[in-house]
DNA sequence: CCTCATTCGGAGAATTTTATCCGAAATCCA
DNA sequence: TGGATTTCGGATAAAATTCTCCGAATGAGG
């Protein structure tokens, strides 16, 4: 039900860059105080989606992170398998070391269309599919102020 | 797409003892060694797991643990509510502190269907199905041996 | 009663994940 | 050239999760 932080962040960023102007180099700085997350772990993170390809760094005045070209077409999957590593997708939900019809737990059968439905989910969901979804308004990358998650709070 | 730990040997624990005698008490040691977990650890797991109900311990000679009347119909949600904590489910997906239509996330629309199906899942799968499943000898609760694992290794 | 086997409960070690810090390298601009 | 800004990369700290250890309490049986 879980995705890591660390996925969550790299994902919300990455939509987040996909909403601005392509080209412009986004600061670091920028980003982690619009999703409000820790900015020197953040940085950490958009290194390894550097690394993974996903990314163009500048470094210096005007410097910045920008989608490499057709990087807006990066689905999900793409990203989590950077940040979650290769396997995934193919763990076993109780925890076995391997998960096949061949060597089944007993959720097996019942576990492995849901998970395809998420795979397959993860494979369509494109930054931009998503940071469309963003720029209409209707959805959000980062936390609502708590001033306002519980305005009945006022006497 | 993934349980803690804690969540797996939890649930691998409870089925086995539903596919034991009833009212024979299961040791700690036994289980431990069935399932191939860490025998401590798992121990304090089976004592969370009394405190939220779902077993009964007895100390001394004969003792060791038993599921509570009626837990053989006891789903994996509430076992999950106990080791994932009660908001597990209601998650976002991205990591907002709040999933709800009105403070959606660009996932949102997509995964709680998702969400929905995975909960209804866990809902229905009742310790006394899961341990049938594991005694008819189709679906496992443990690892093979790895000397199993990768049979083509001999020369 | 004593002995043995077991869970209980608390402390704490090891590992992994999350987060911080800082000096160095790159880049822009004056 | 030099100053300002930014990422890079390595070390390290903090927190959470996973795992271990041990003495105490409990209960069965001799
Ligand atoms: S073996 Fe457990 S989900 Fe496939
Ligand atoms: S707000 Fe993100 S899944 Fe509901």
């Amino acid at each position: 039900m879980i995705l890591s932080r660390t996925s969550q962040y790299a994902i919300q960023a990455l939509i987040f860059i996909a909403t601005r102007p392509p080209g412009e180099p986004v600061l670091n700085r920028e980003i982690a105080s619009y999703l409000n997350v820790p900015p020197a772990y953040l940085a950490k993170i958009m290194q390894s989606l550097c690394k993974g390809n996903l990314l163009y760094s500048y470094r210096g005045r005007l410097g910045g992170f920008c989608l490499r070209e057709g990087a807006s077409k990066t689905d999900l999957m793409q990203i989590l398998l950077l940040t979650e590593g290769p396997s995934f997708t193919q763990e076993c939900v109780l925890g076995l070391k391997v998960c096949s019809d061949a060597t089944a737990c007993p959720m097996h059968t019942k576990w492995v269309p849901i998970k395809k439905k998420v795979v397959a989910l993860l494979n369509e969901q494109t930054l931009e599919k998503l940071a469309r979804a963003v720029q209409t308004g209707k959805y959000r990358l980062s936390d609502l102020p708590t001033s306002l998650l519980a305005p009945m709070r006022r006497a």
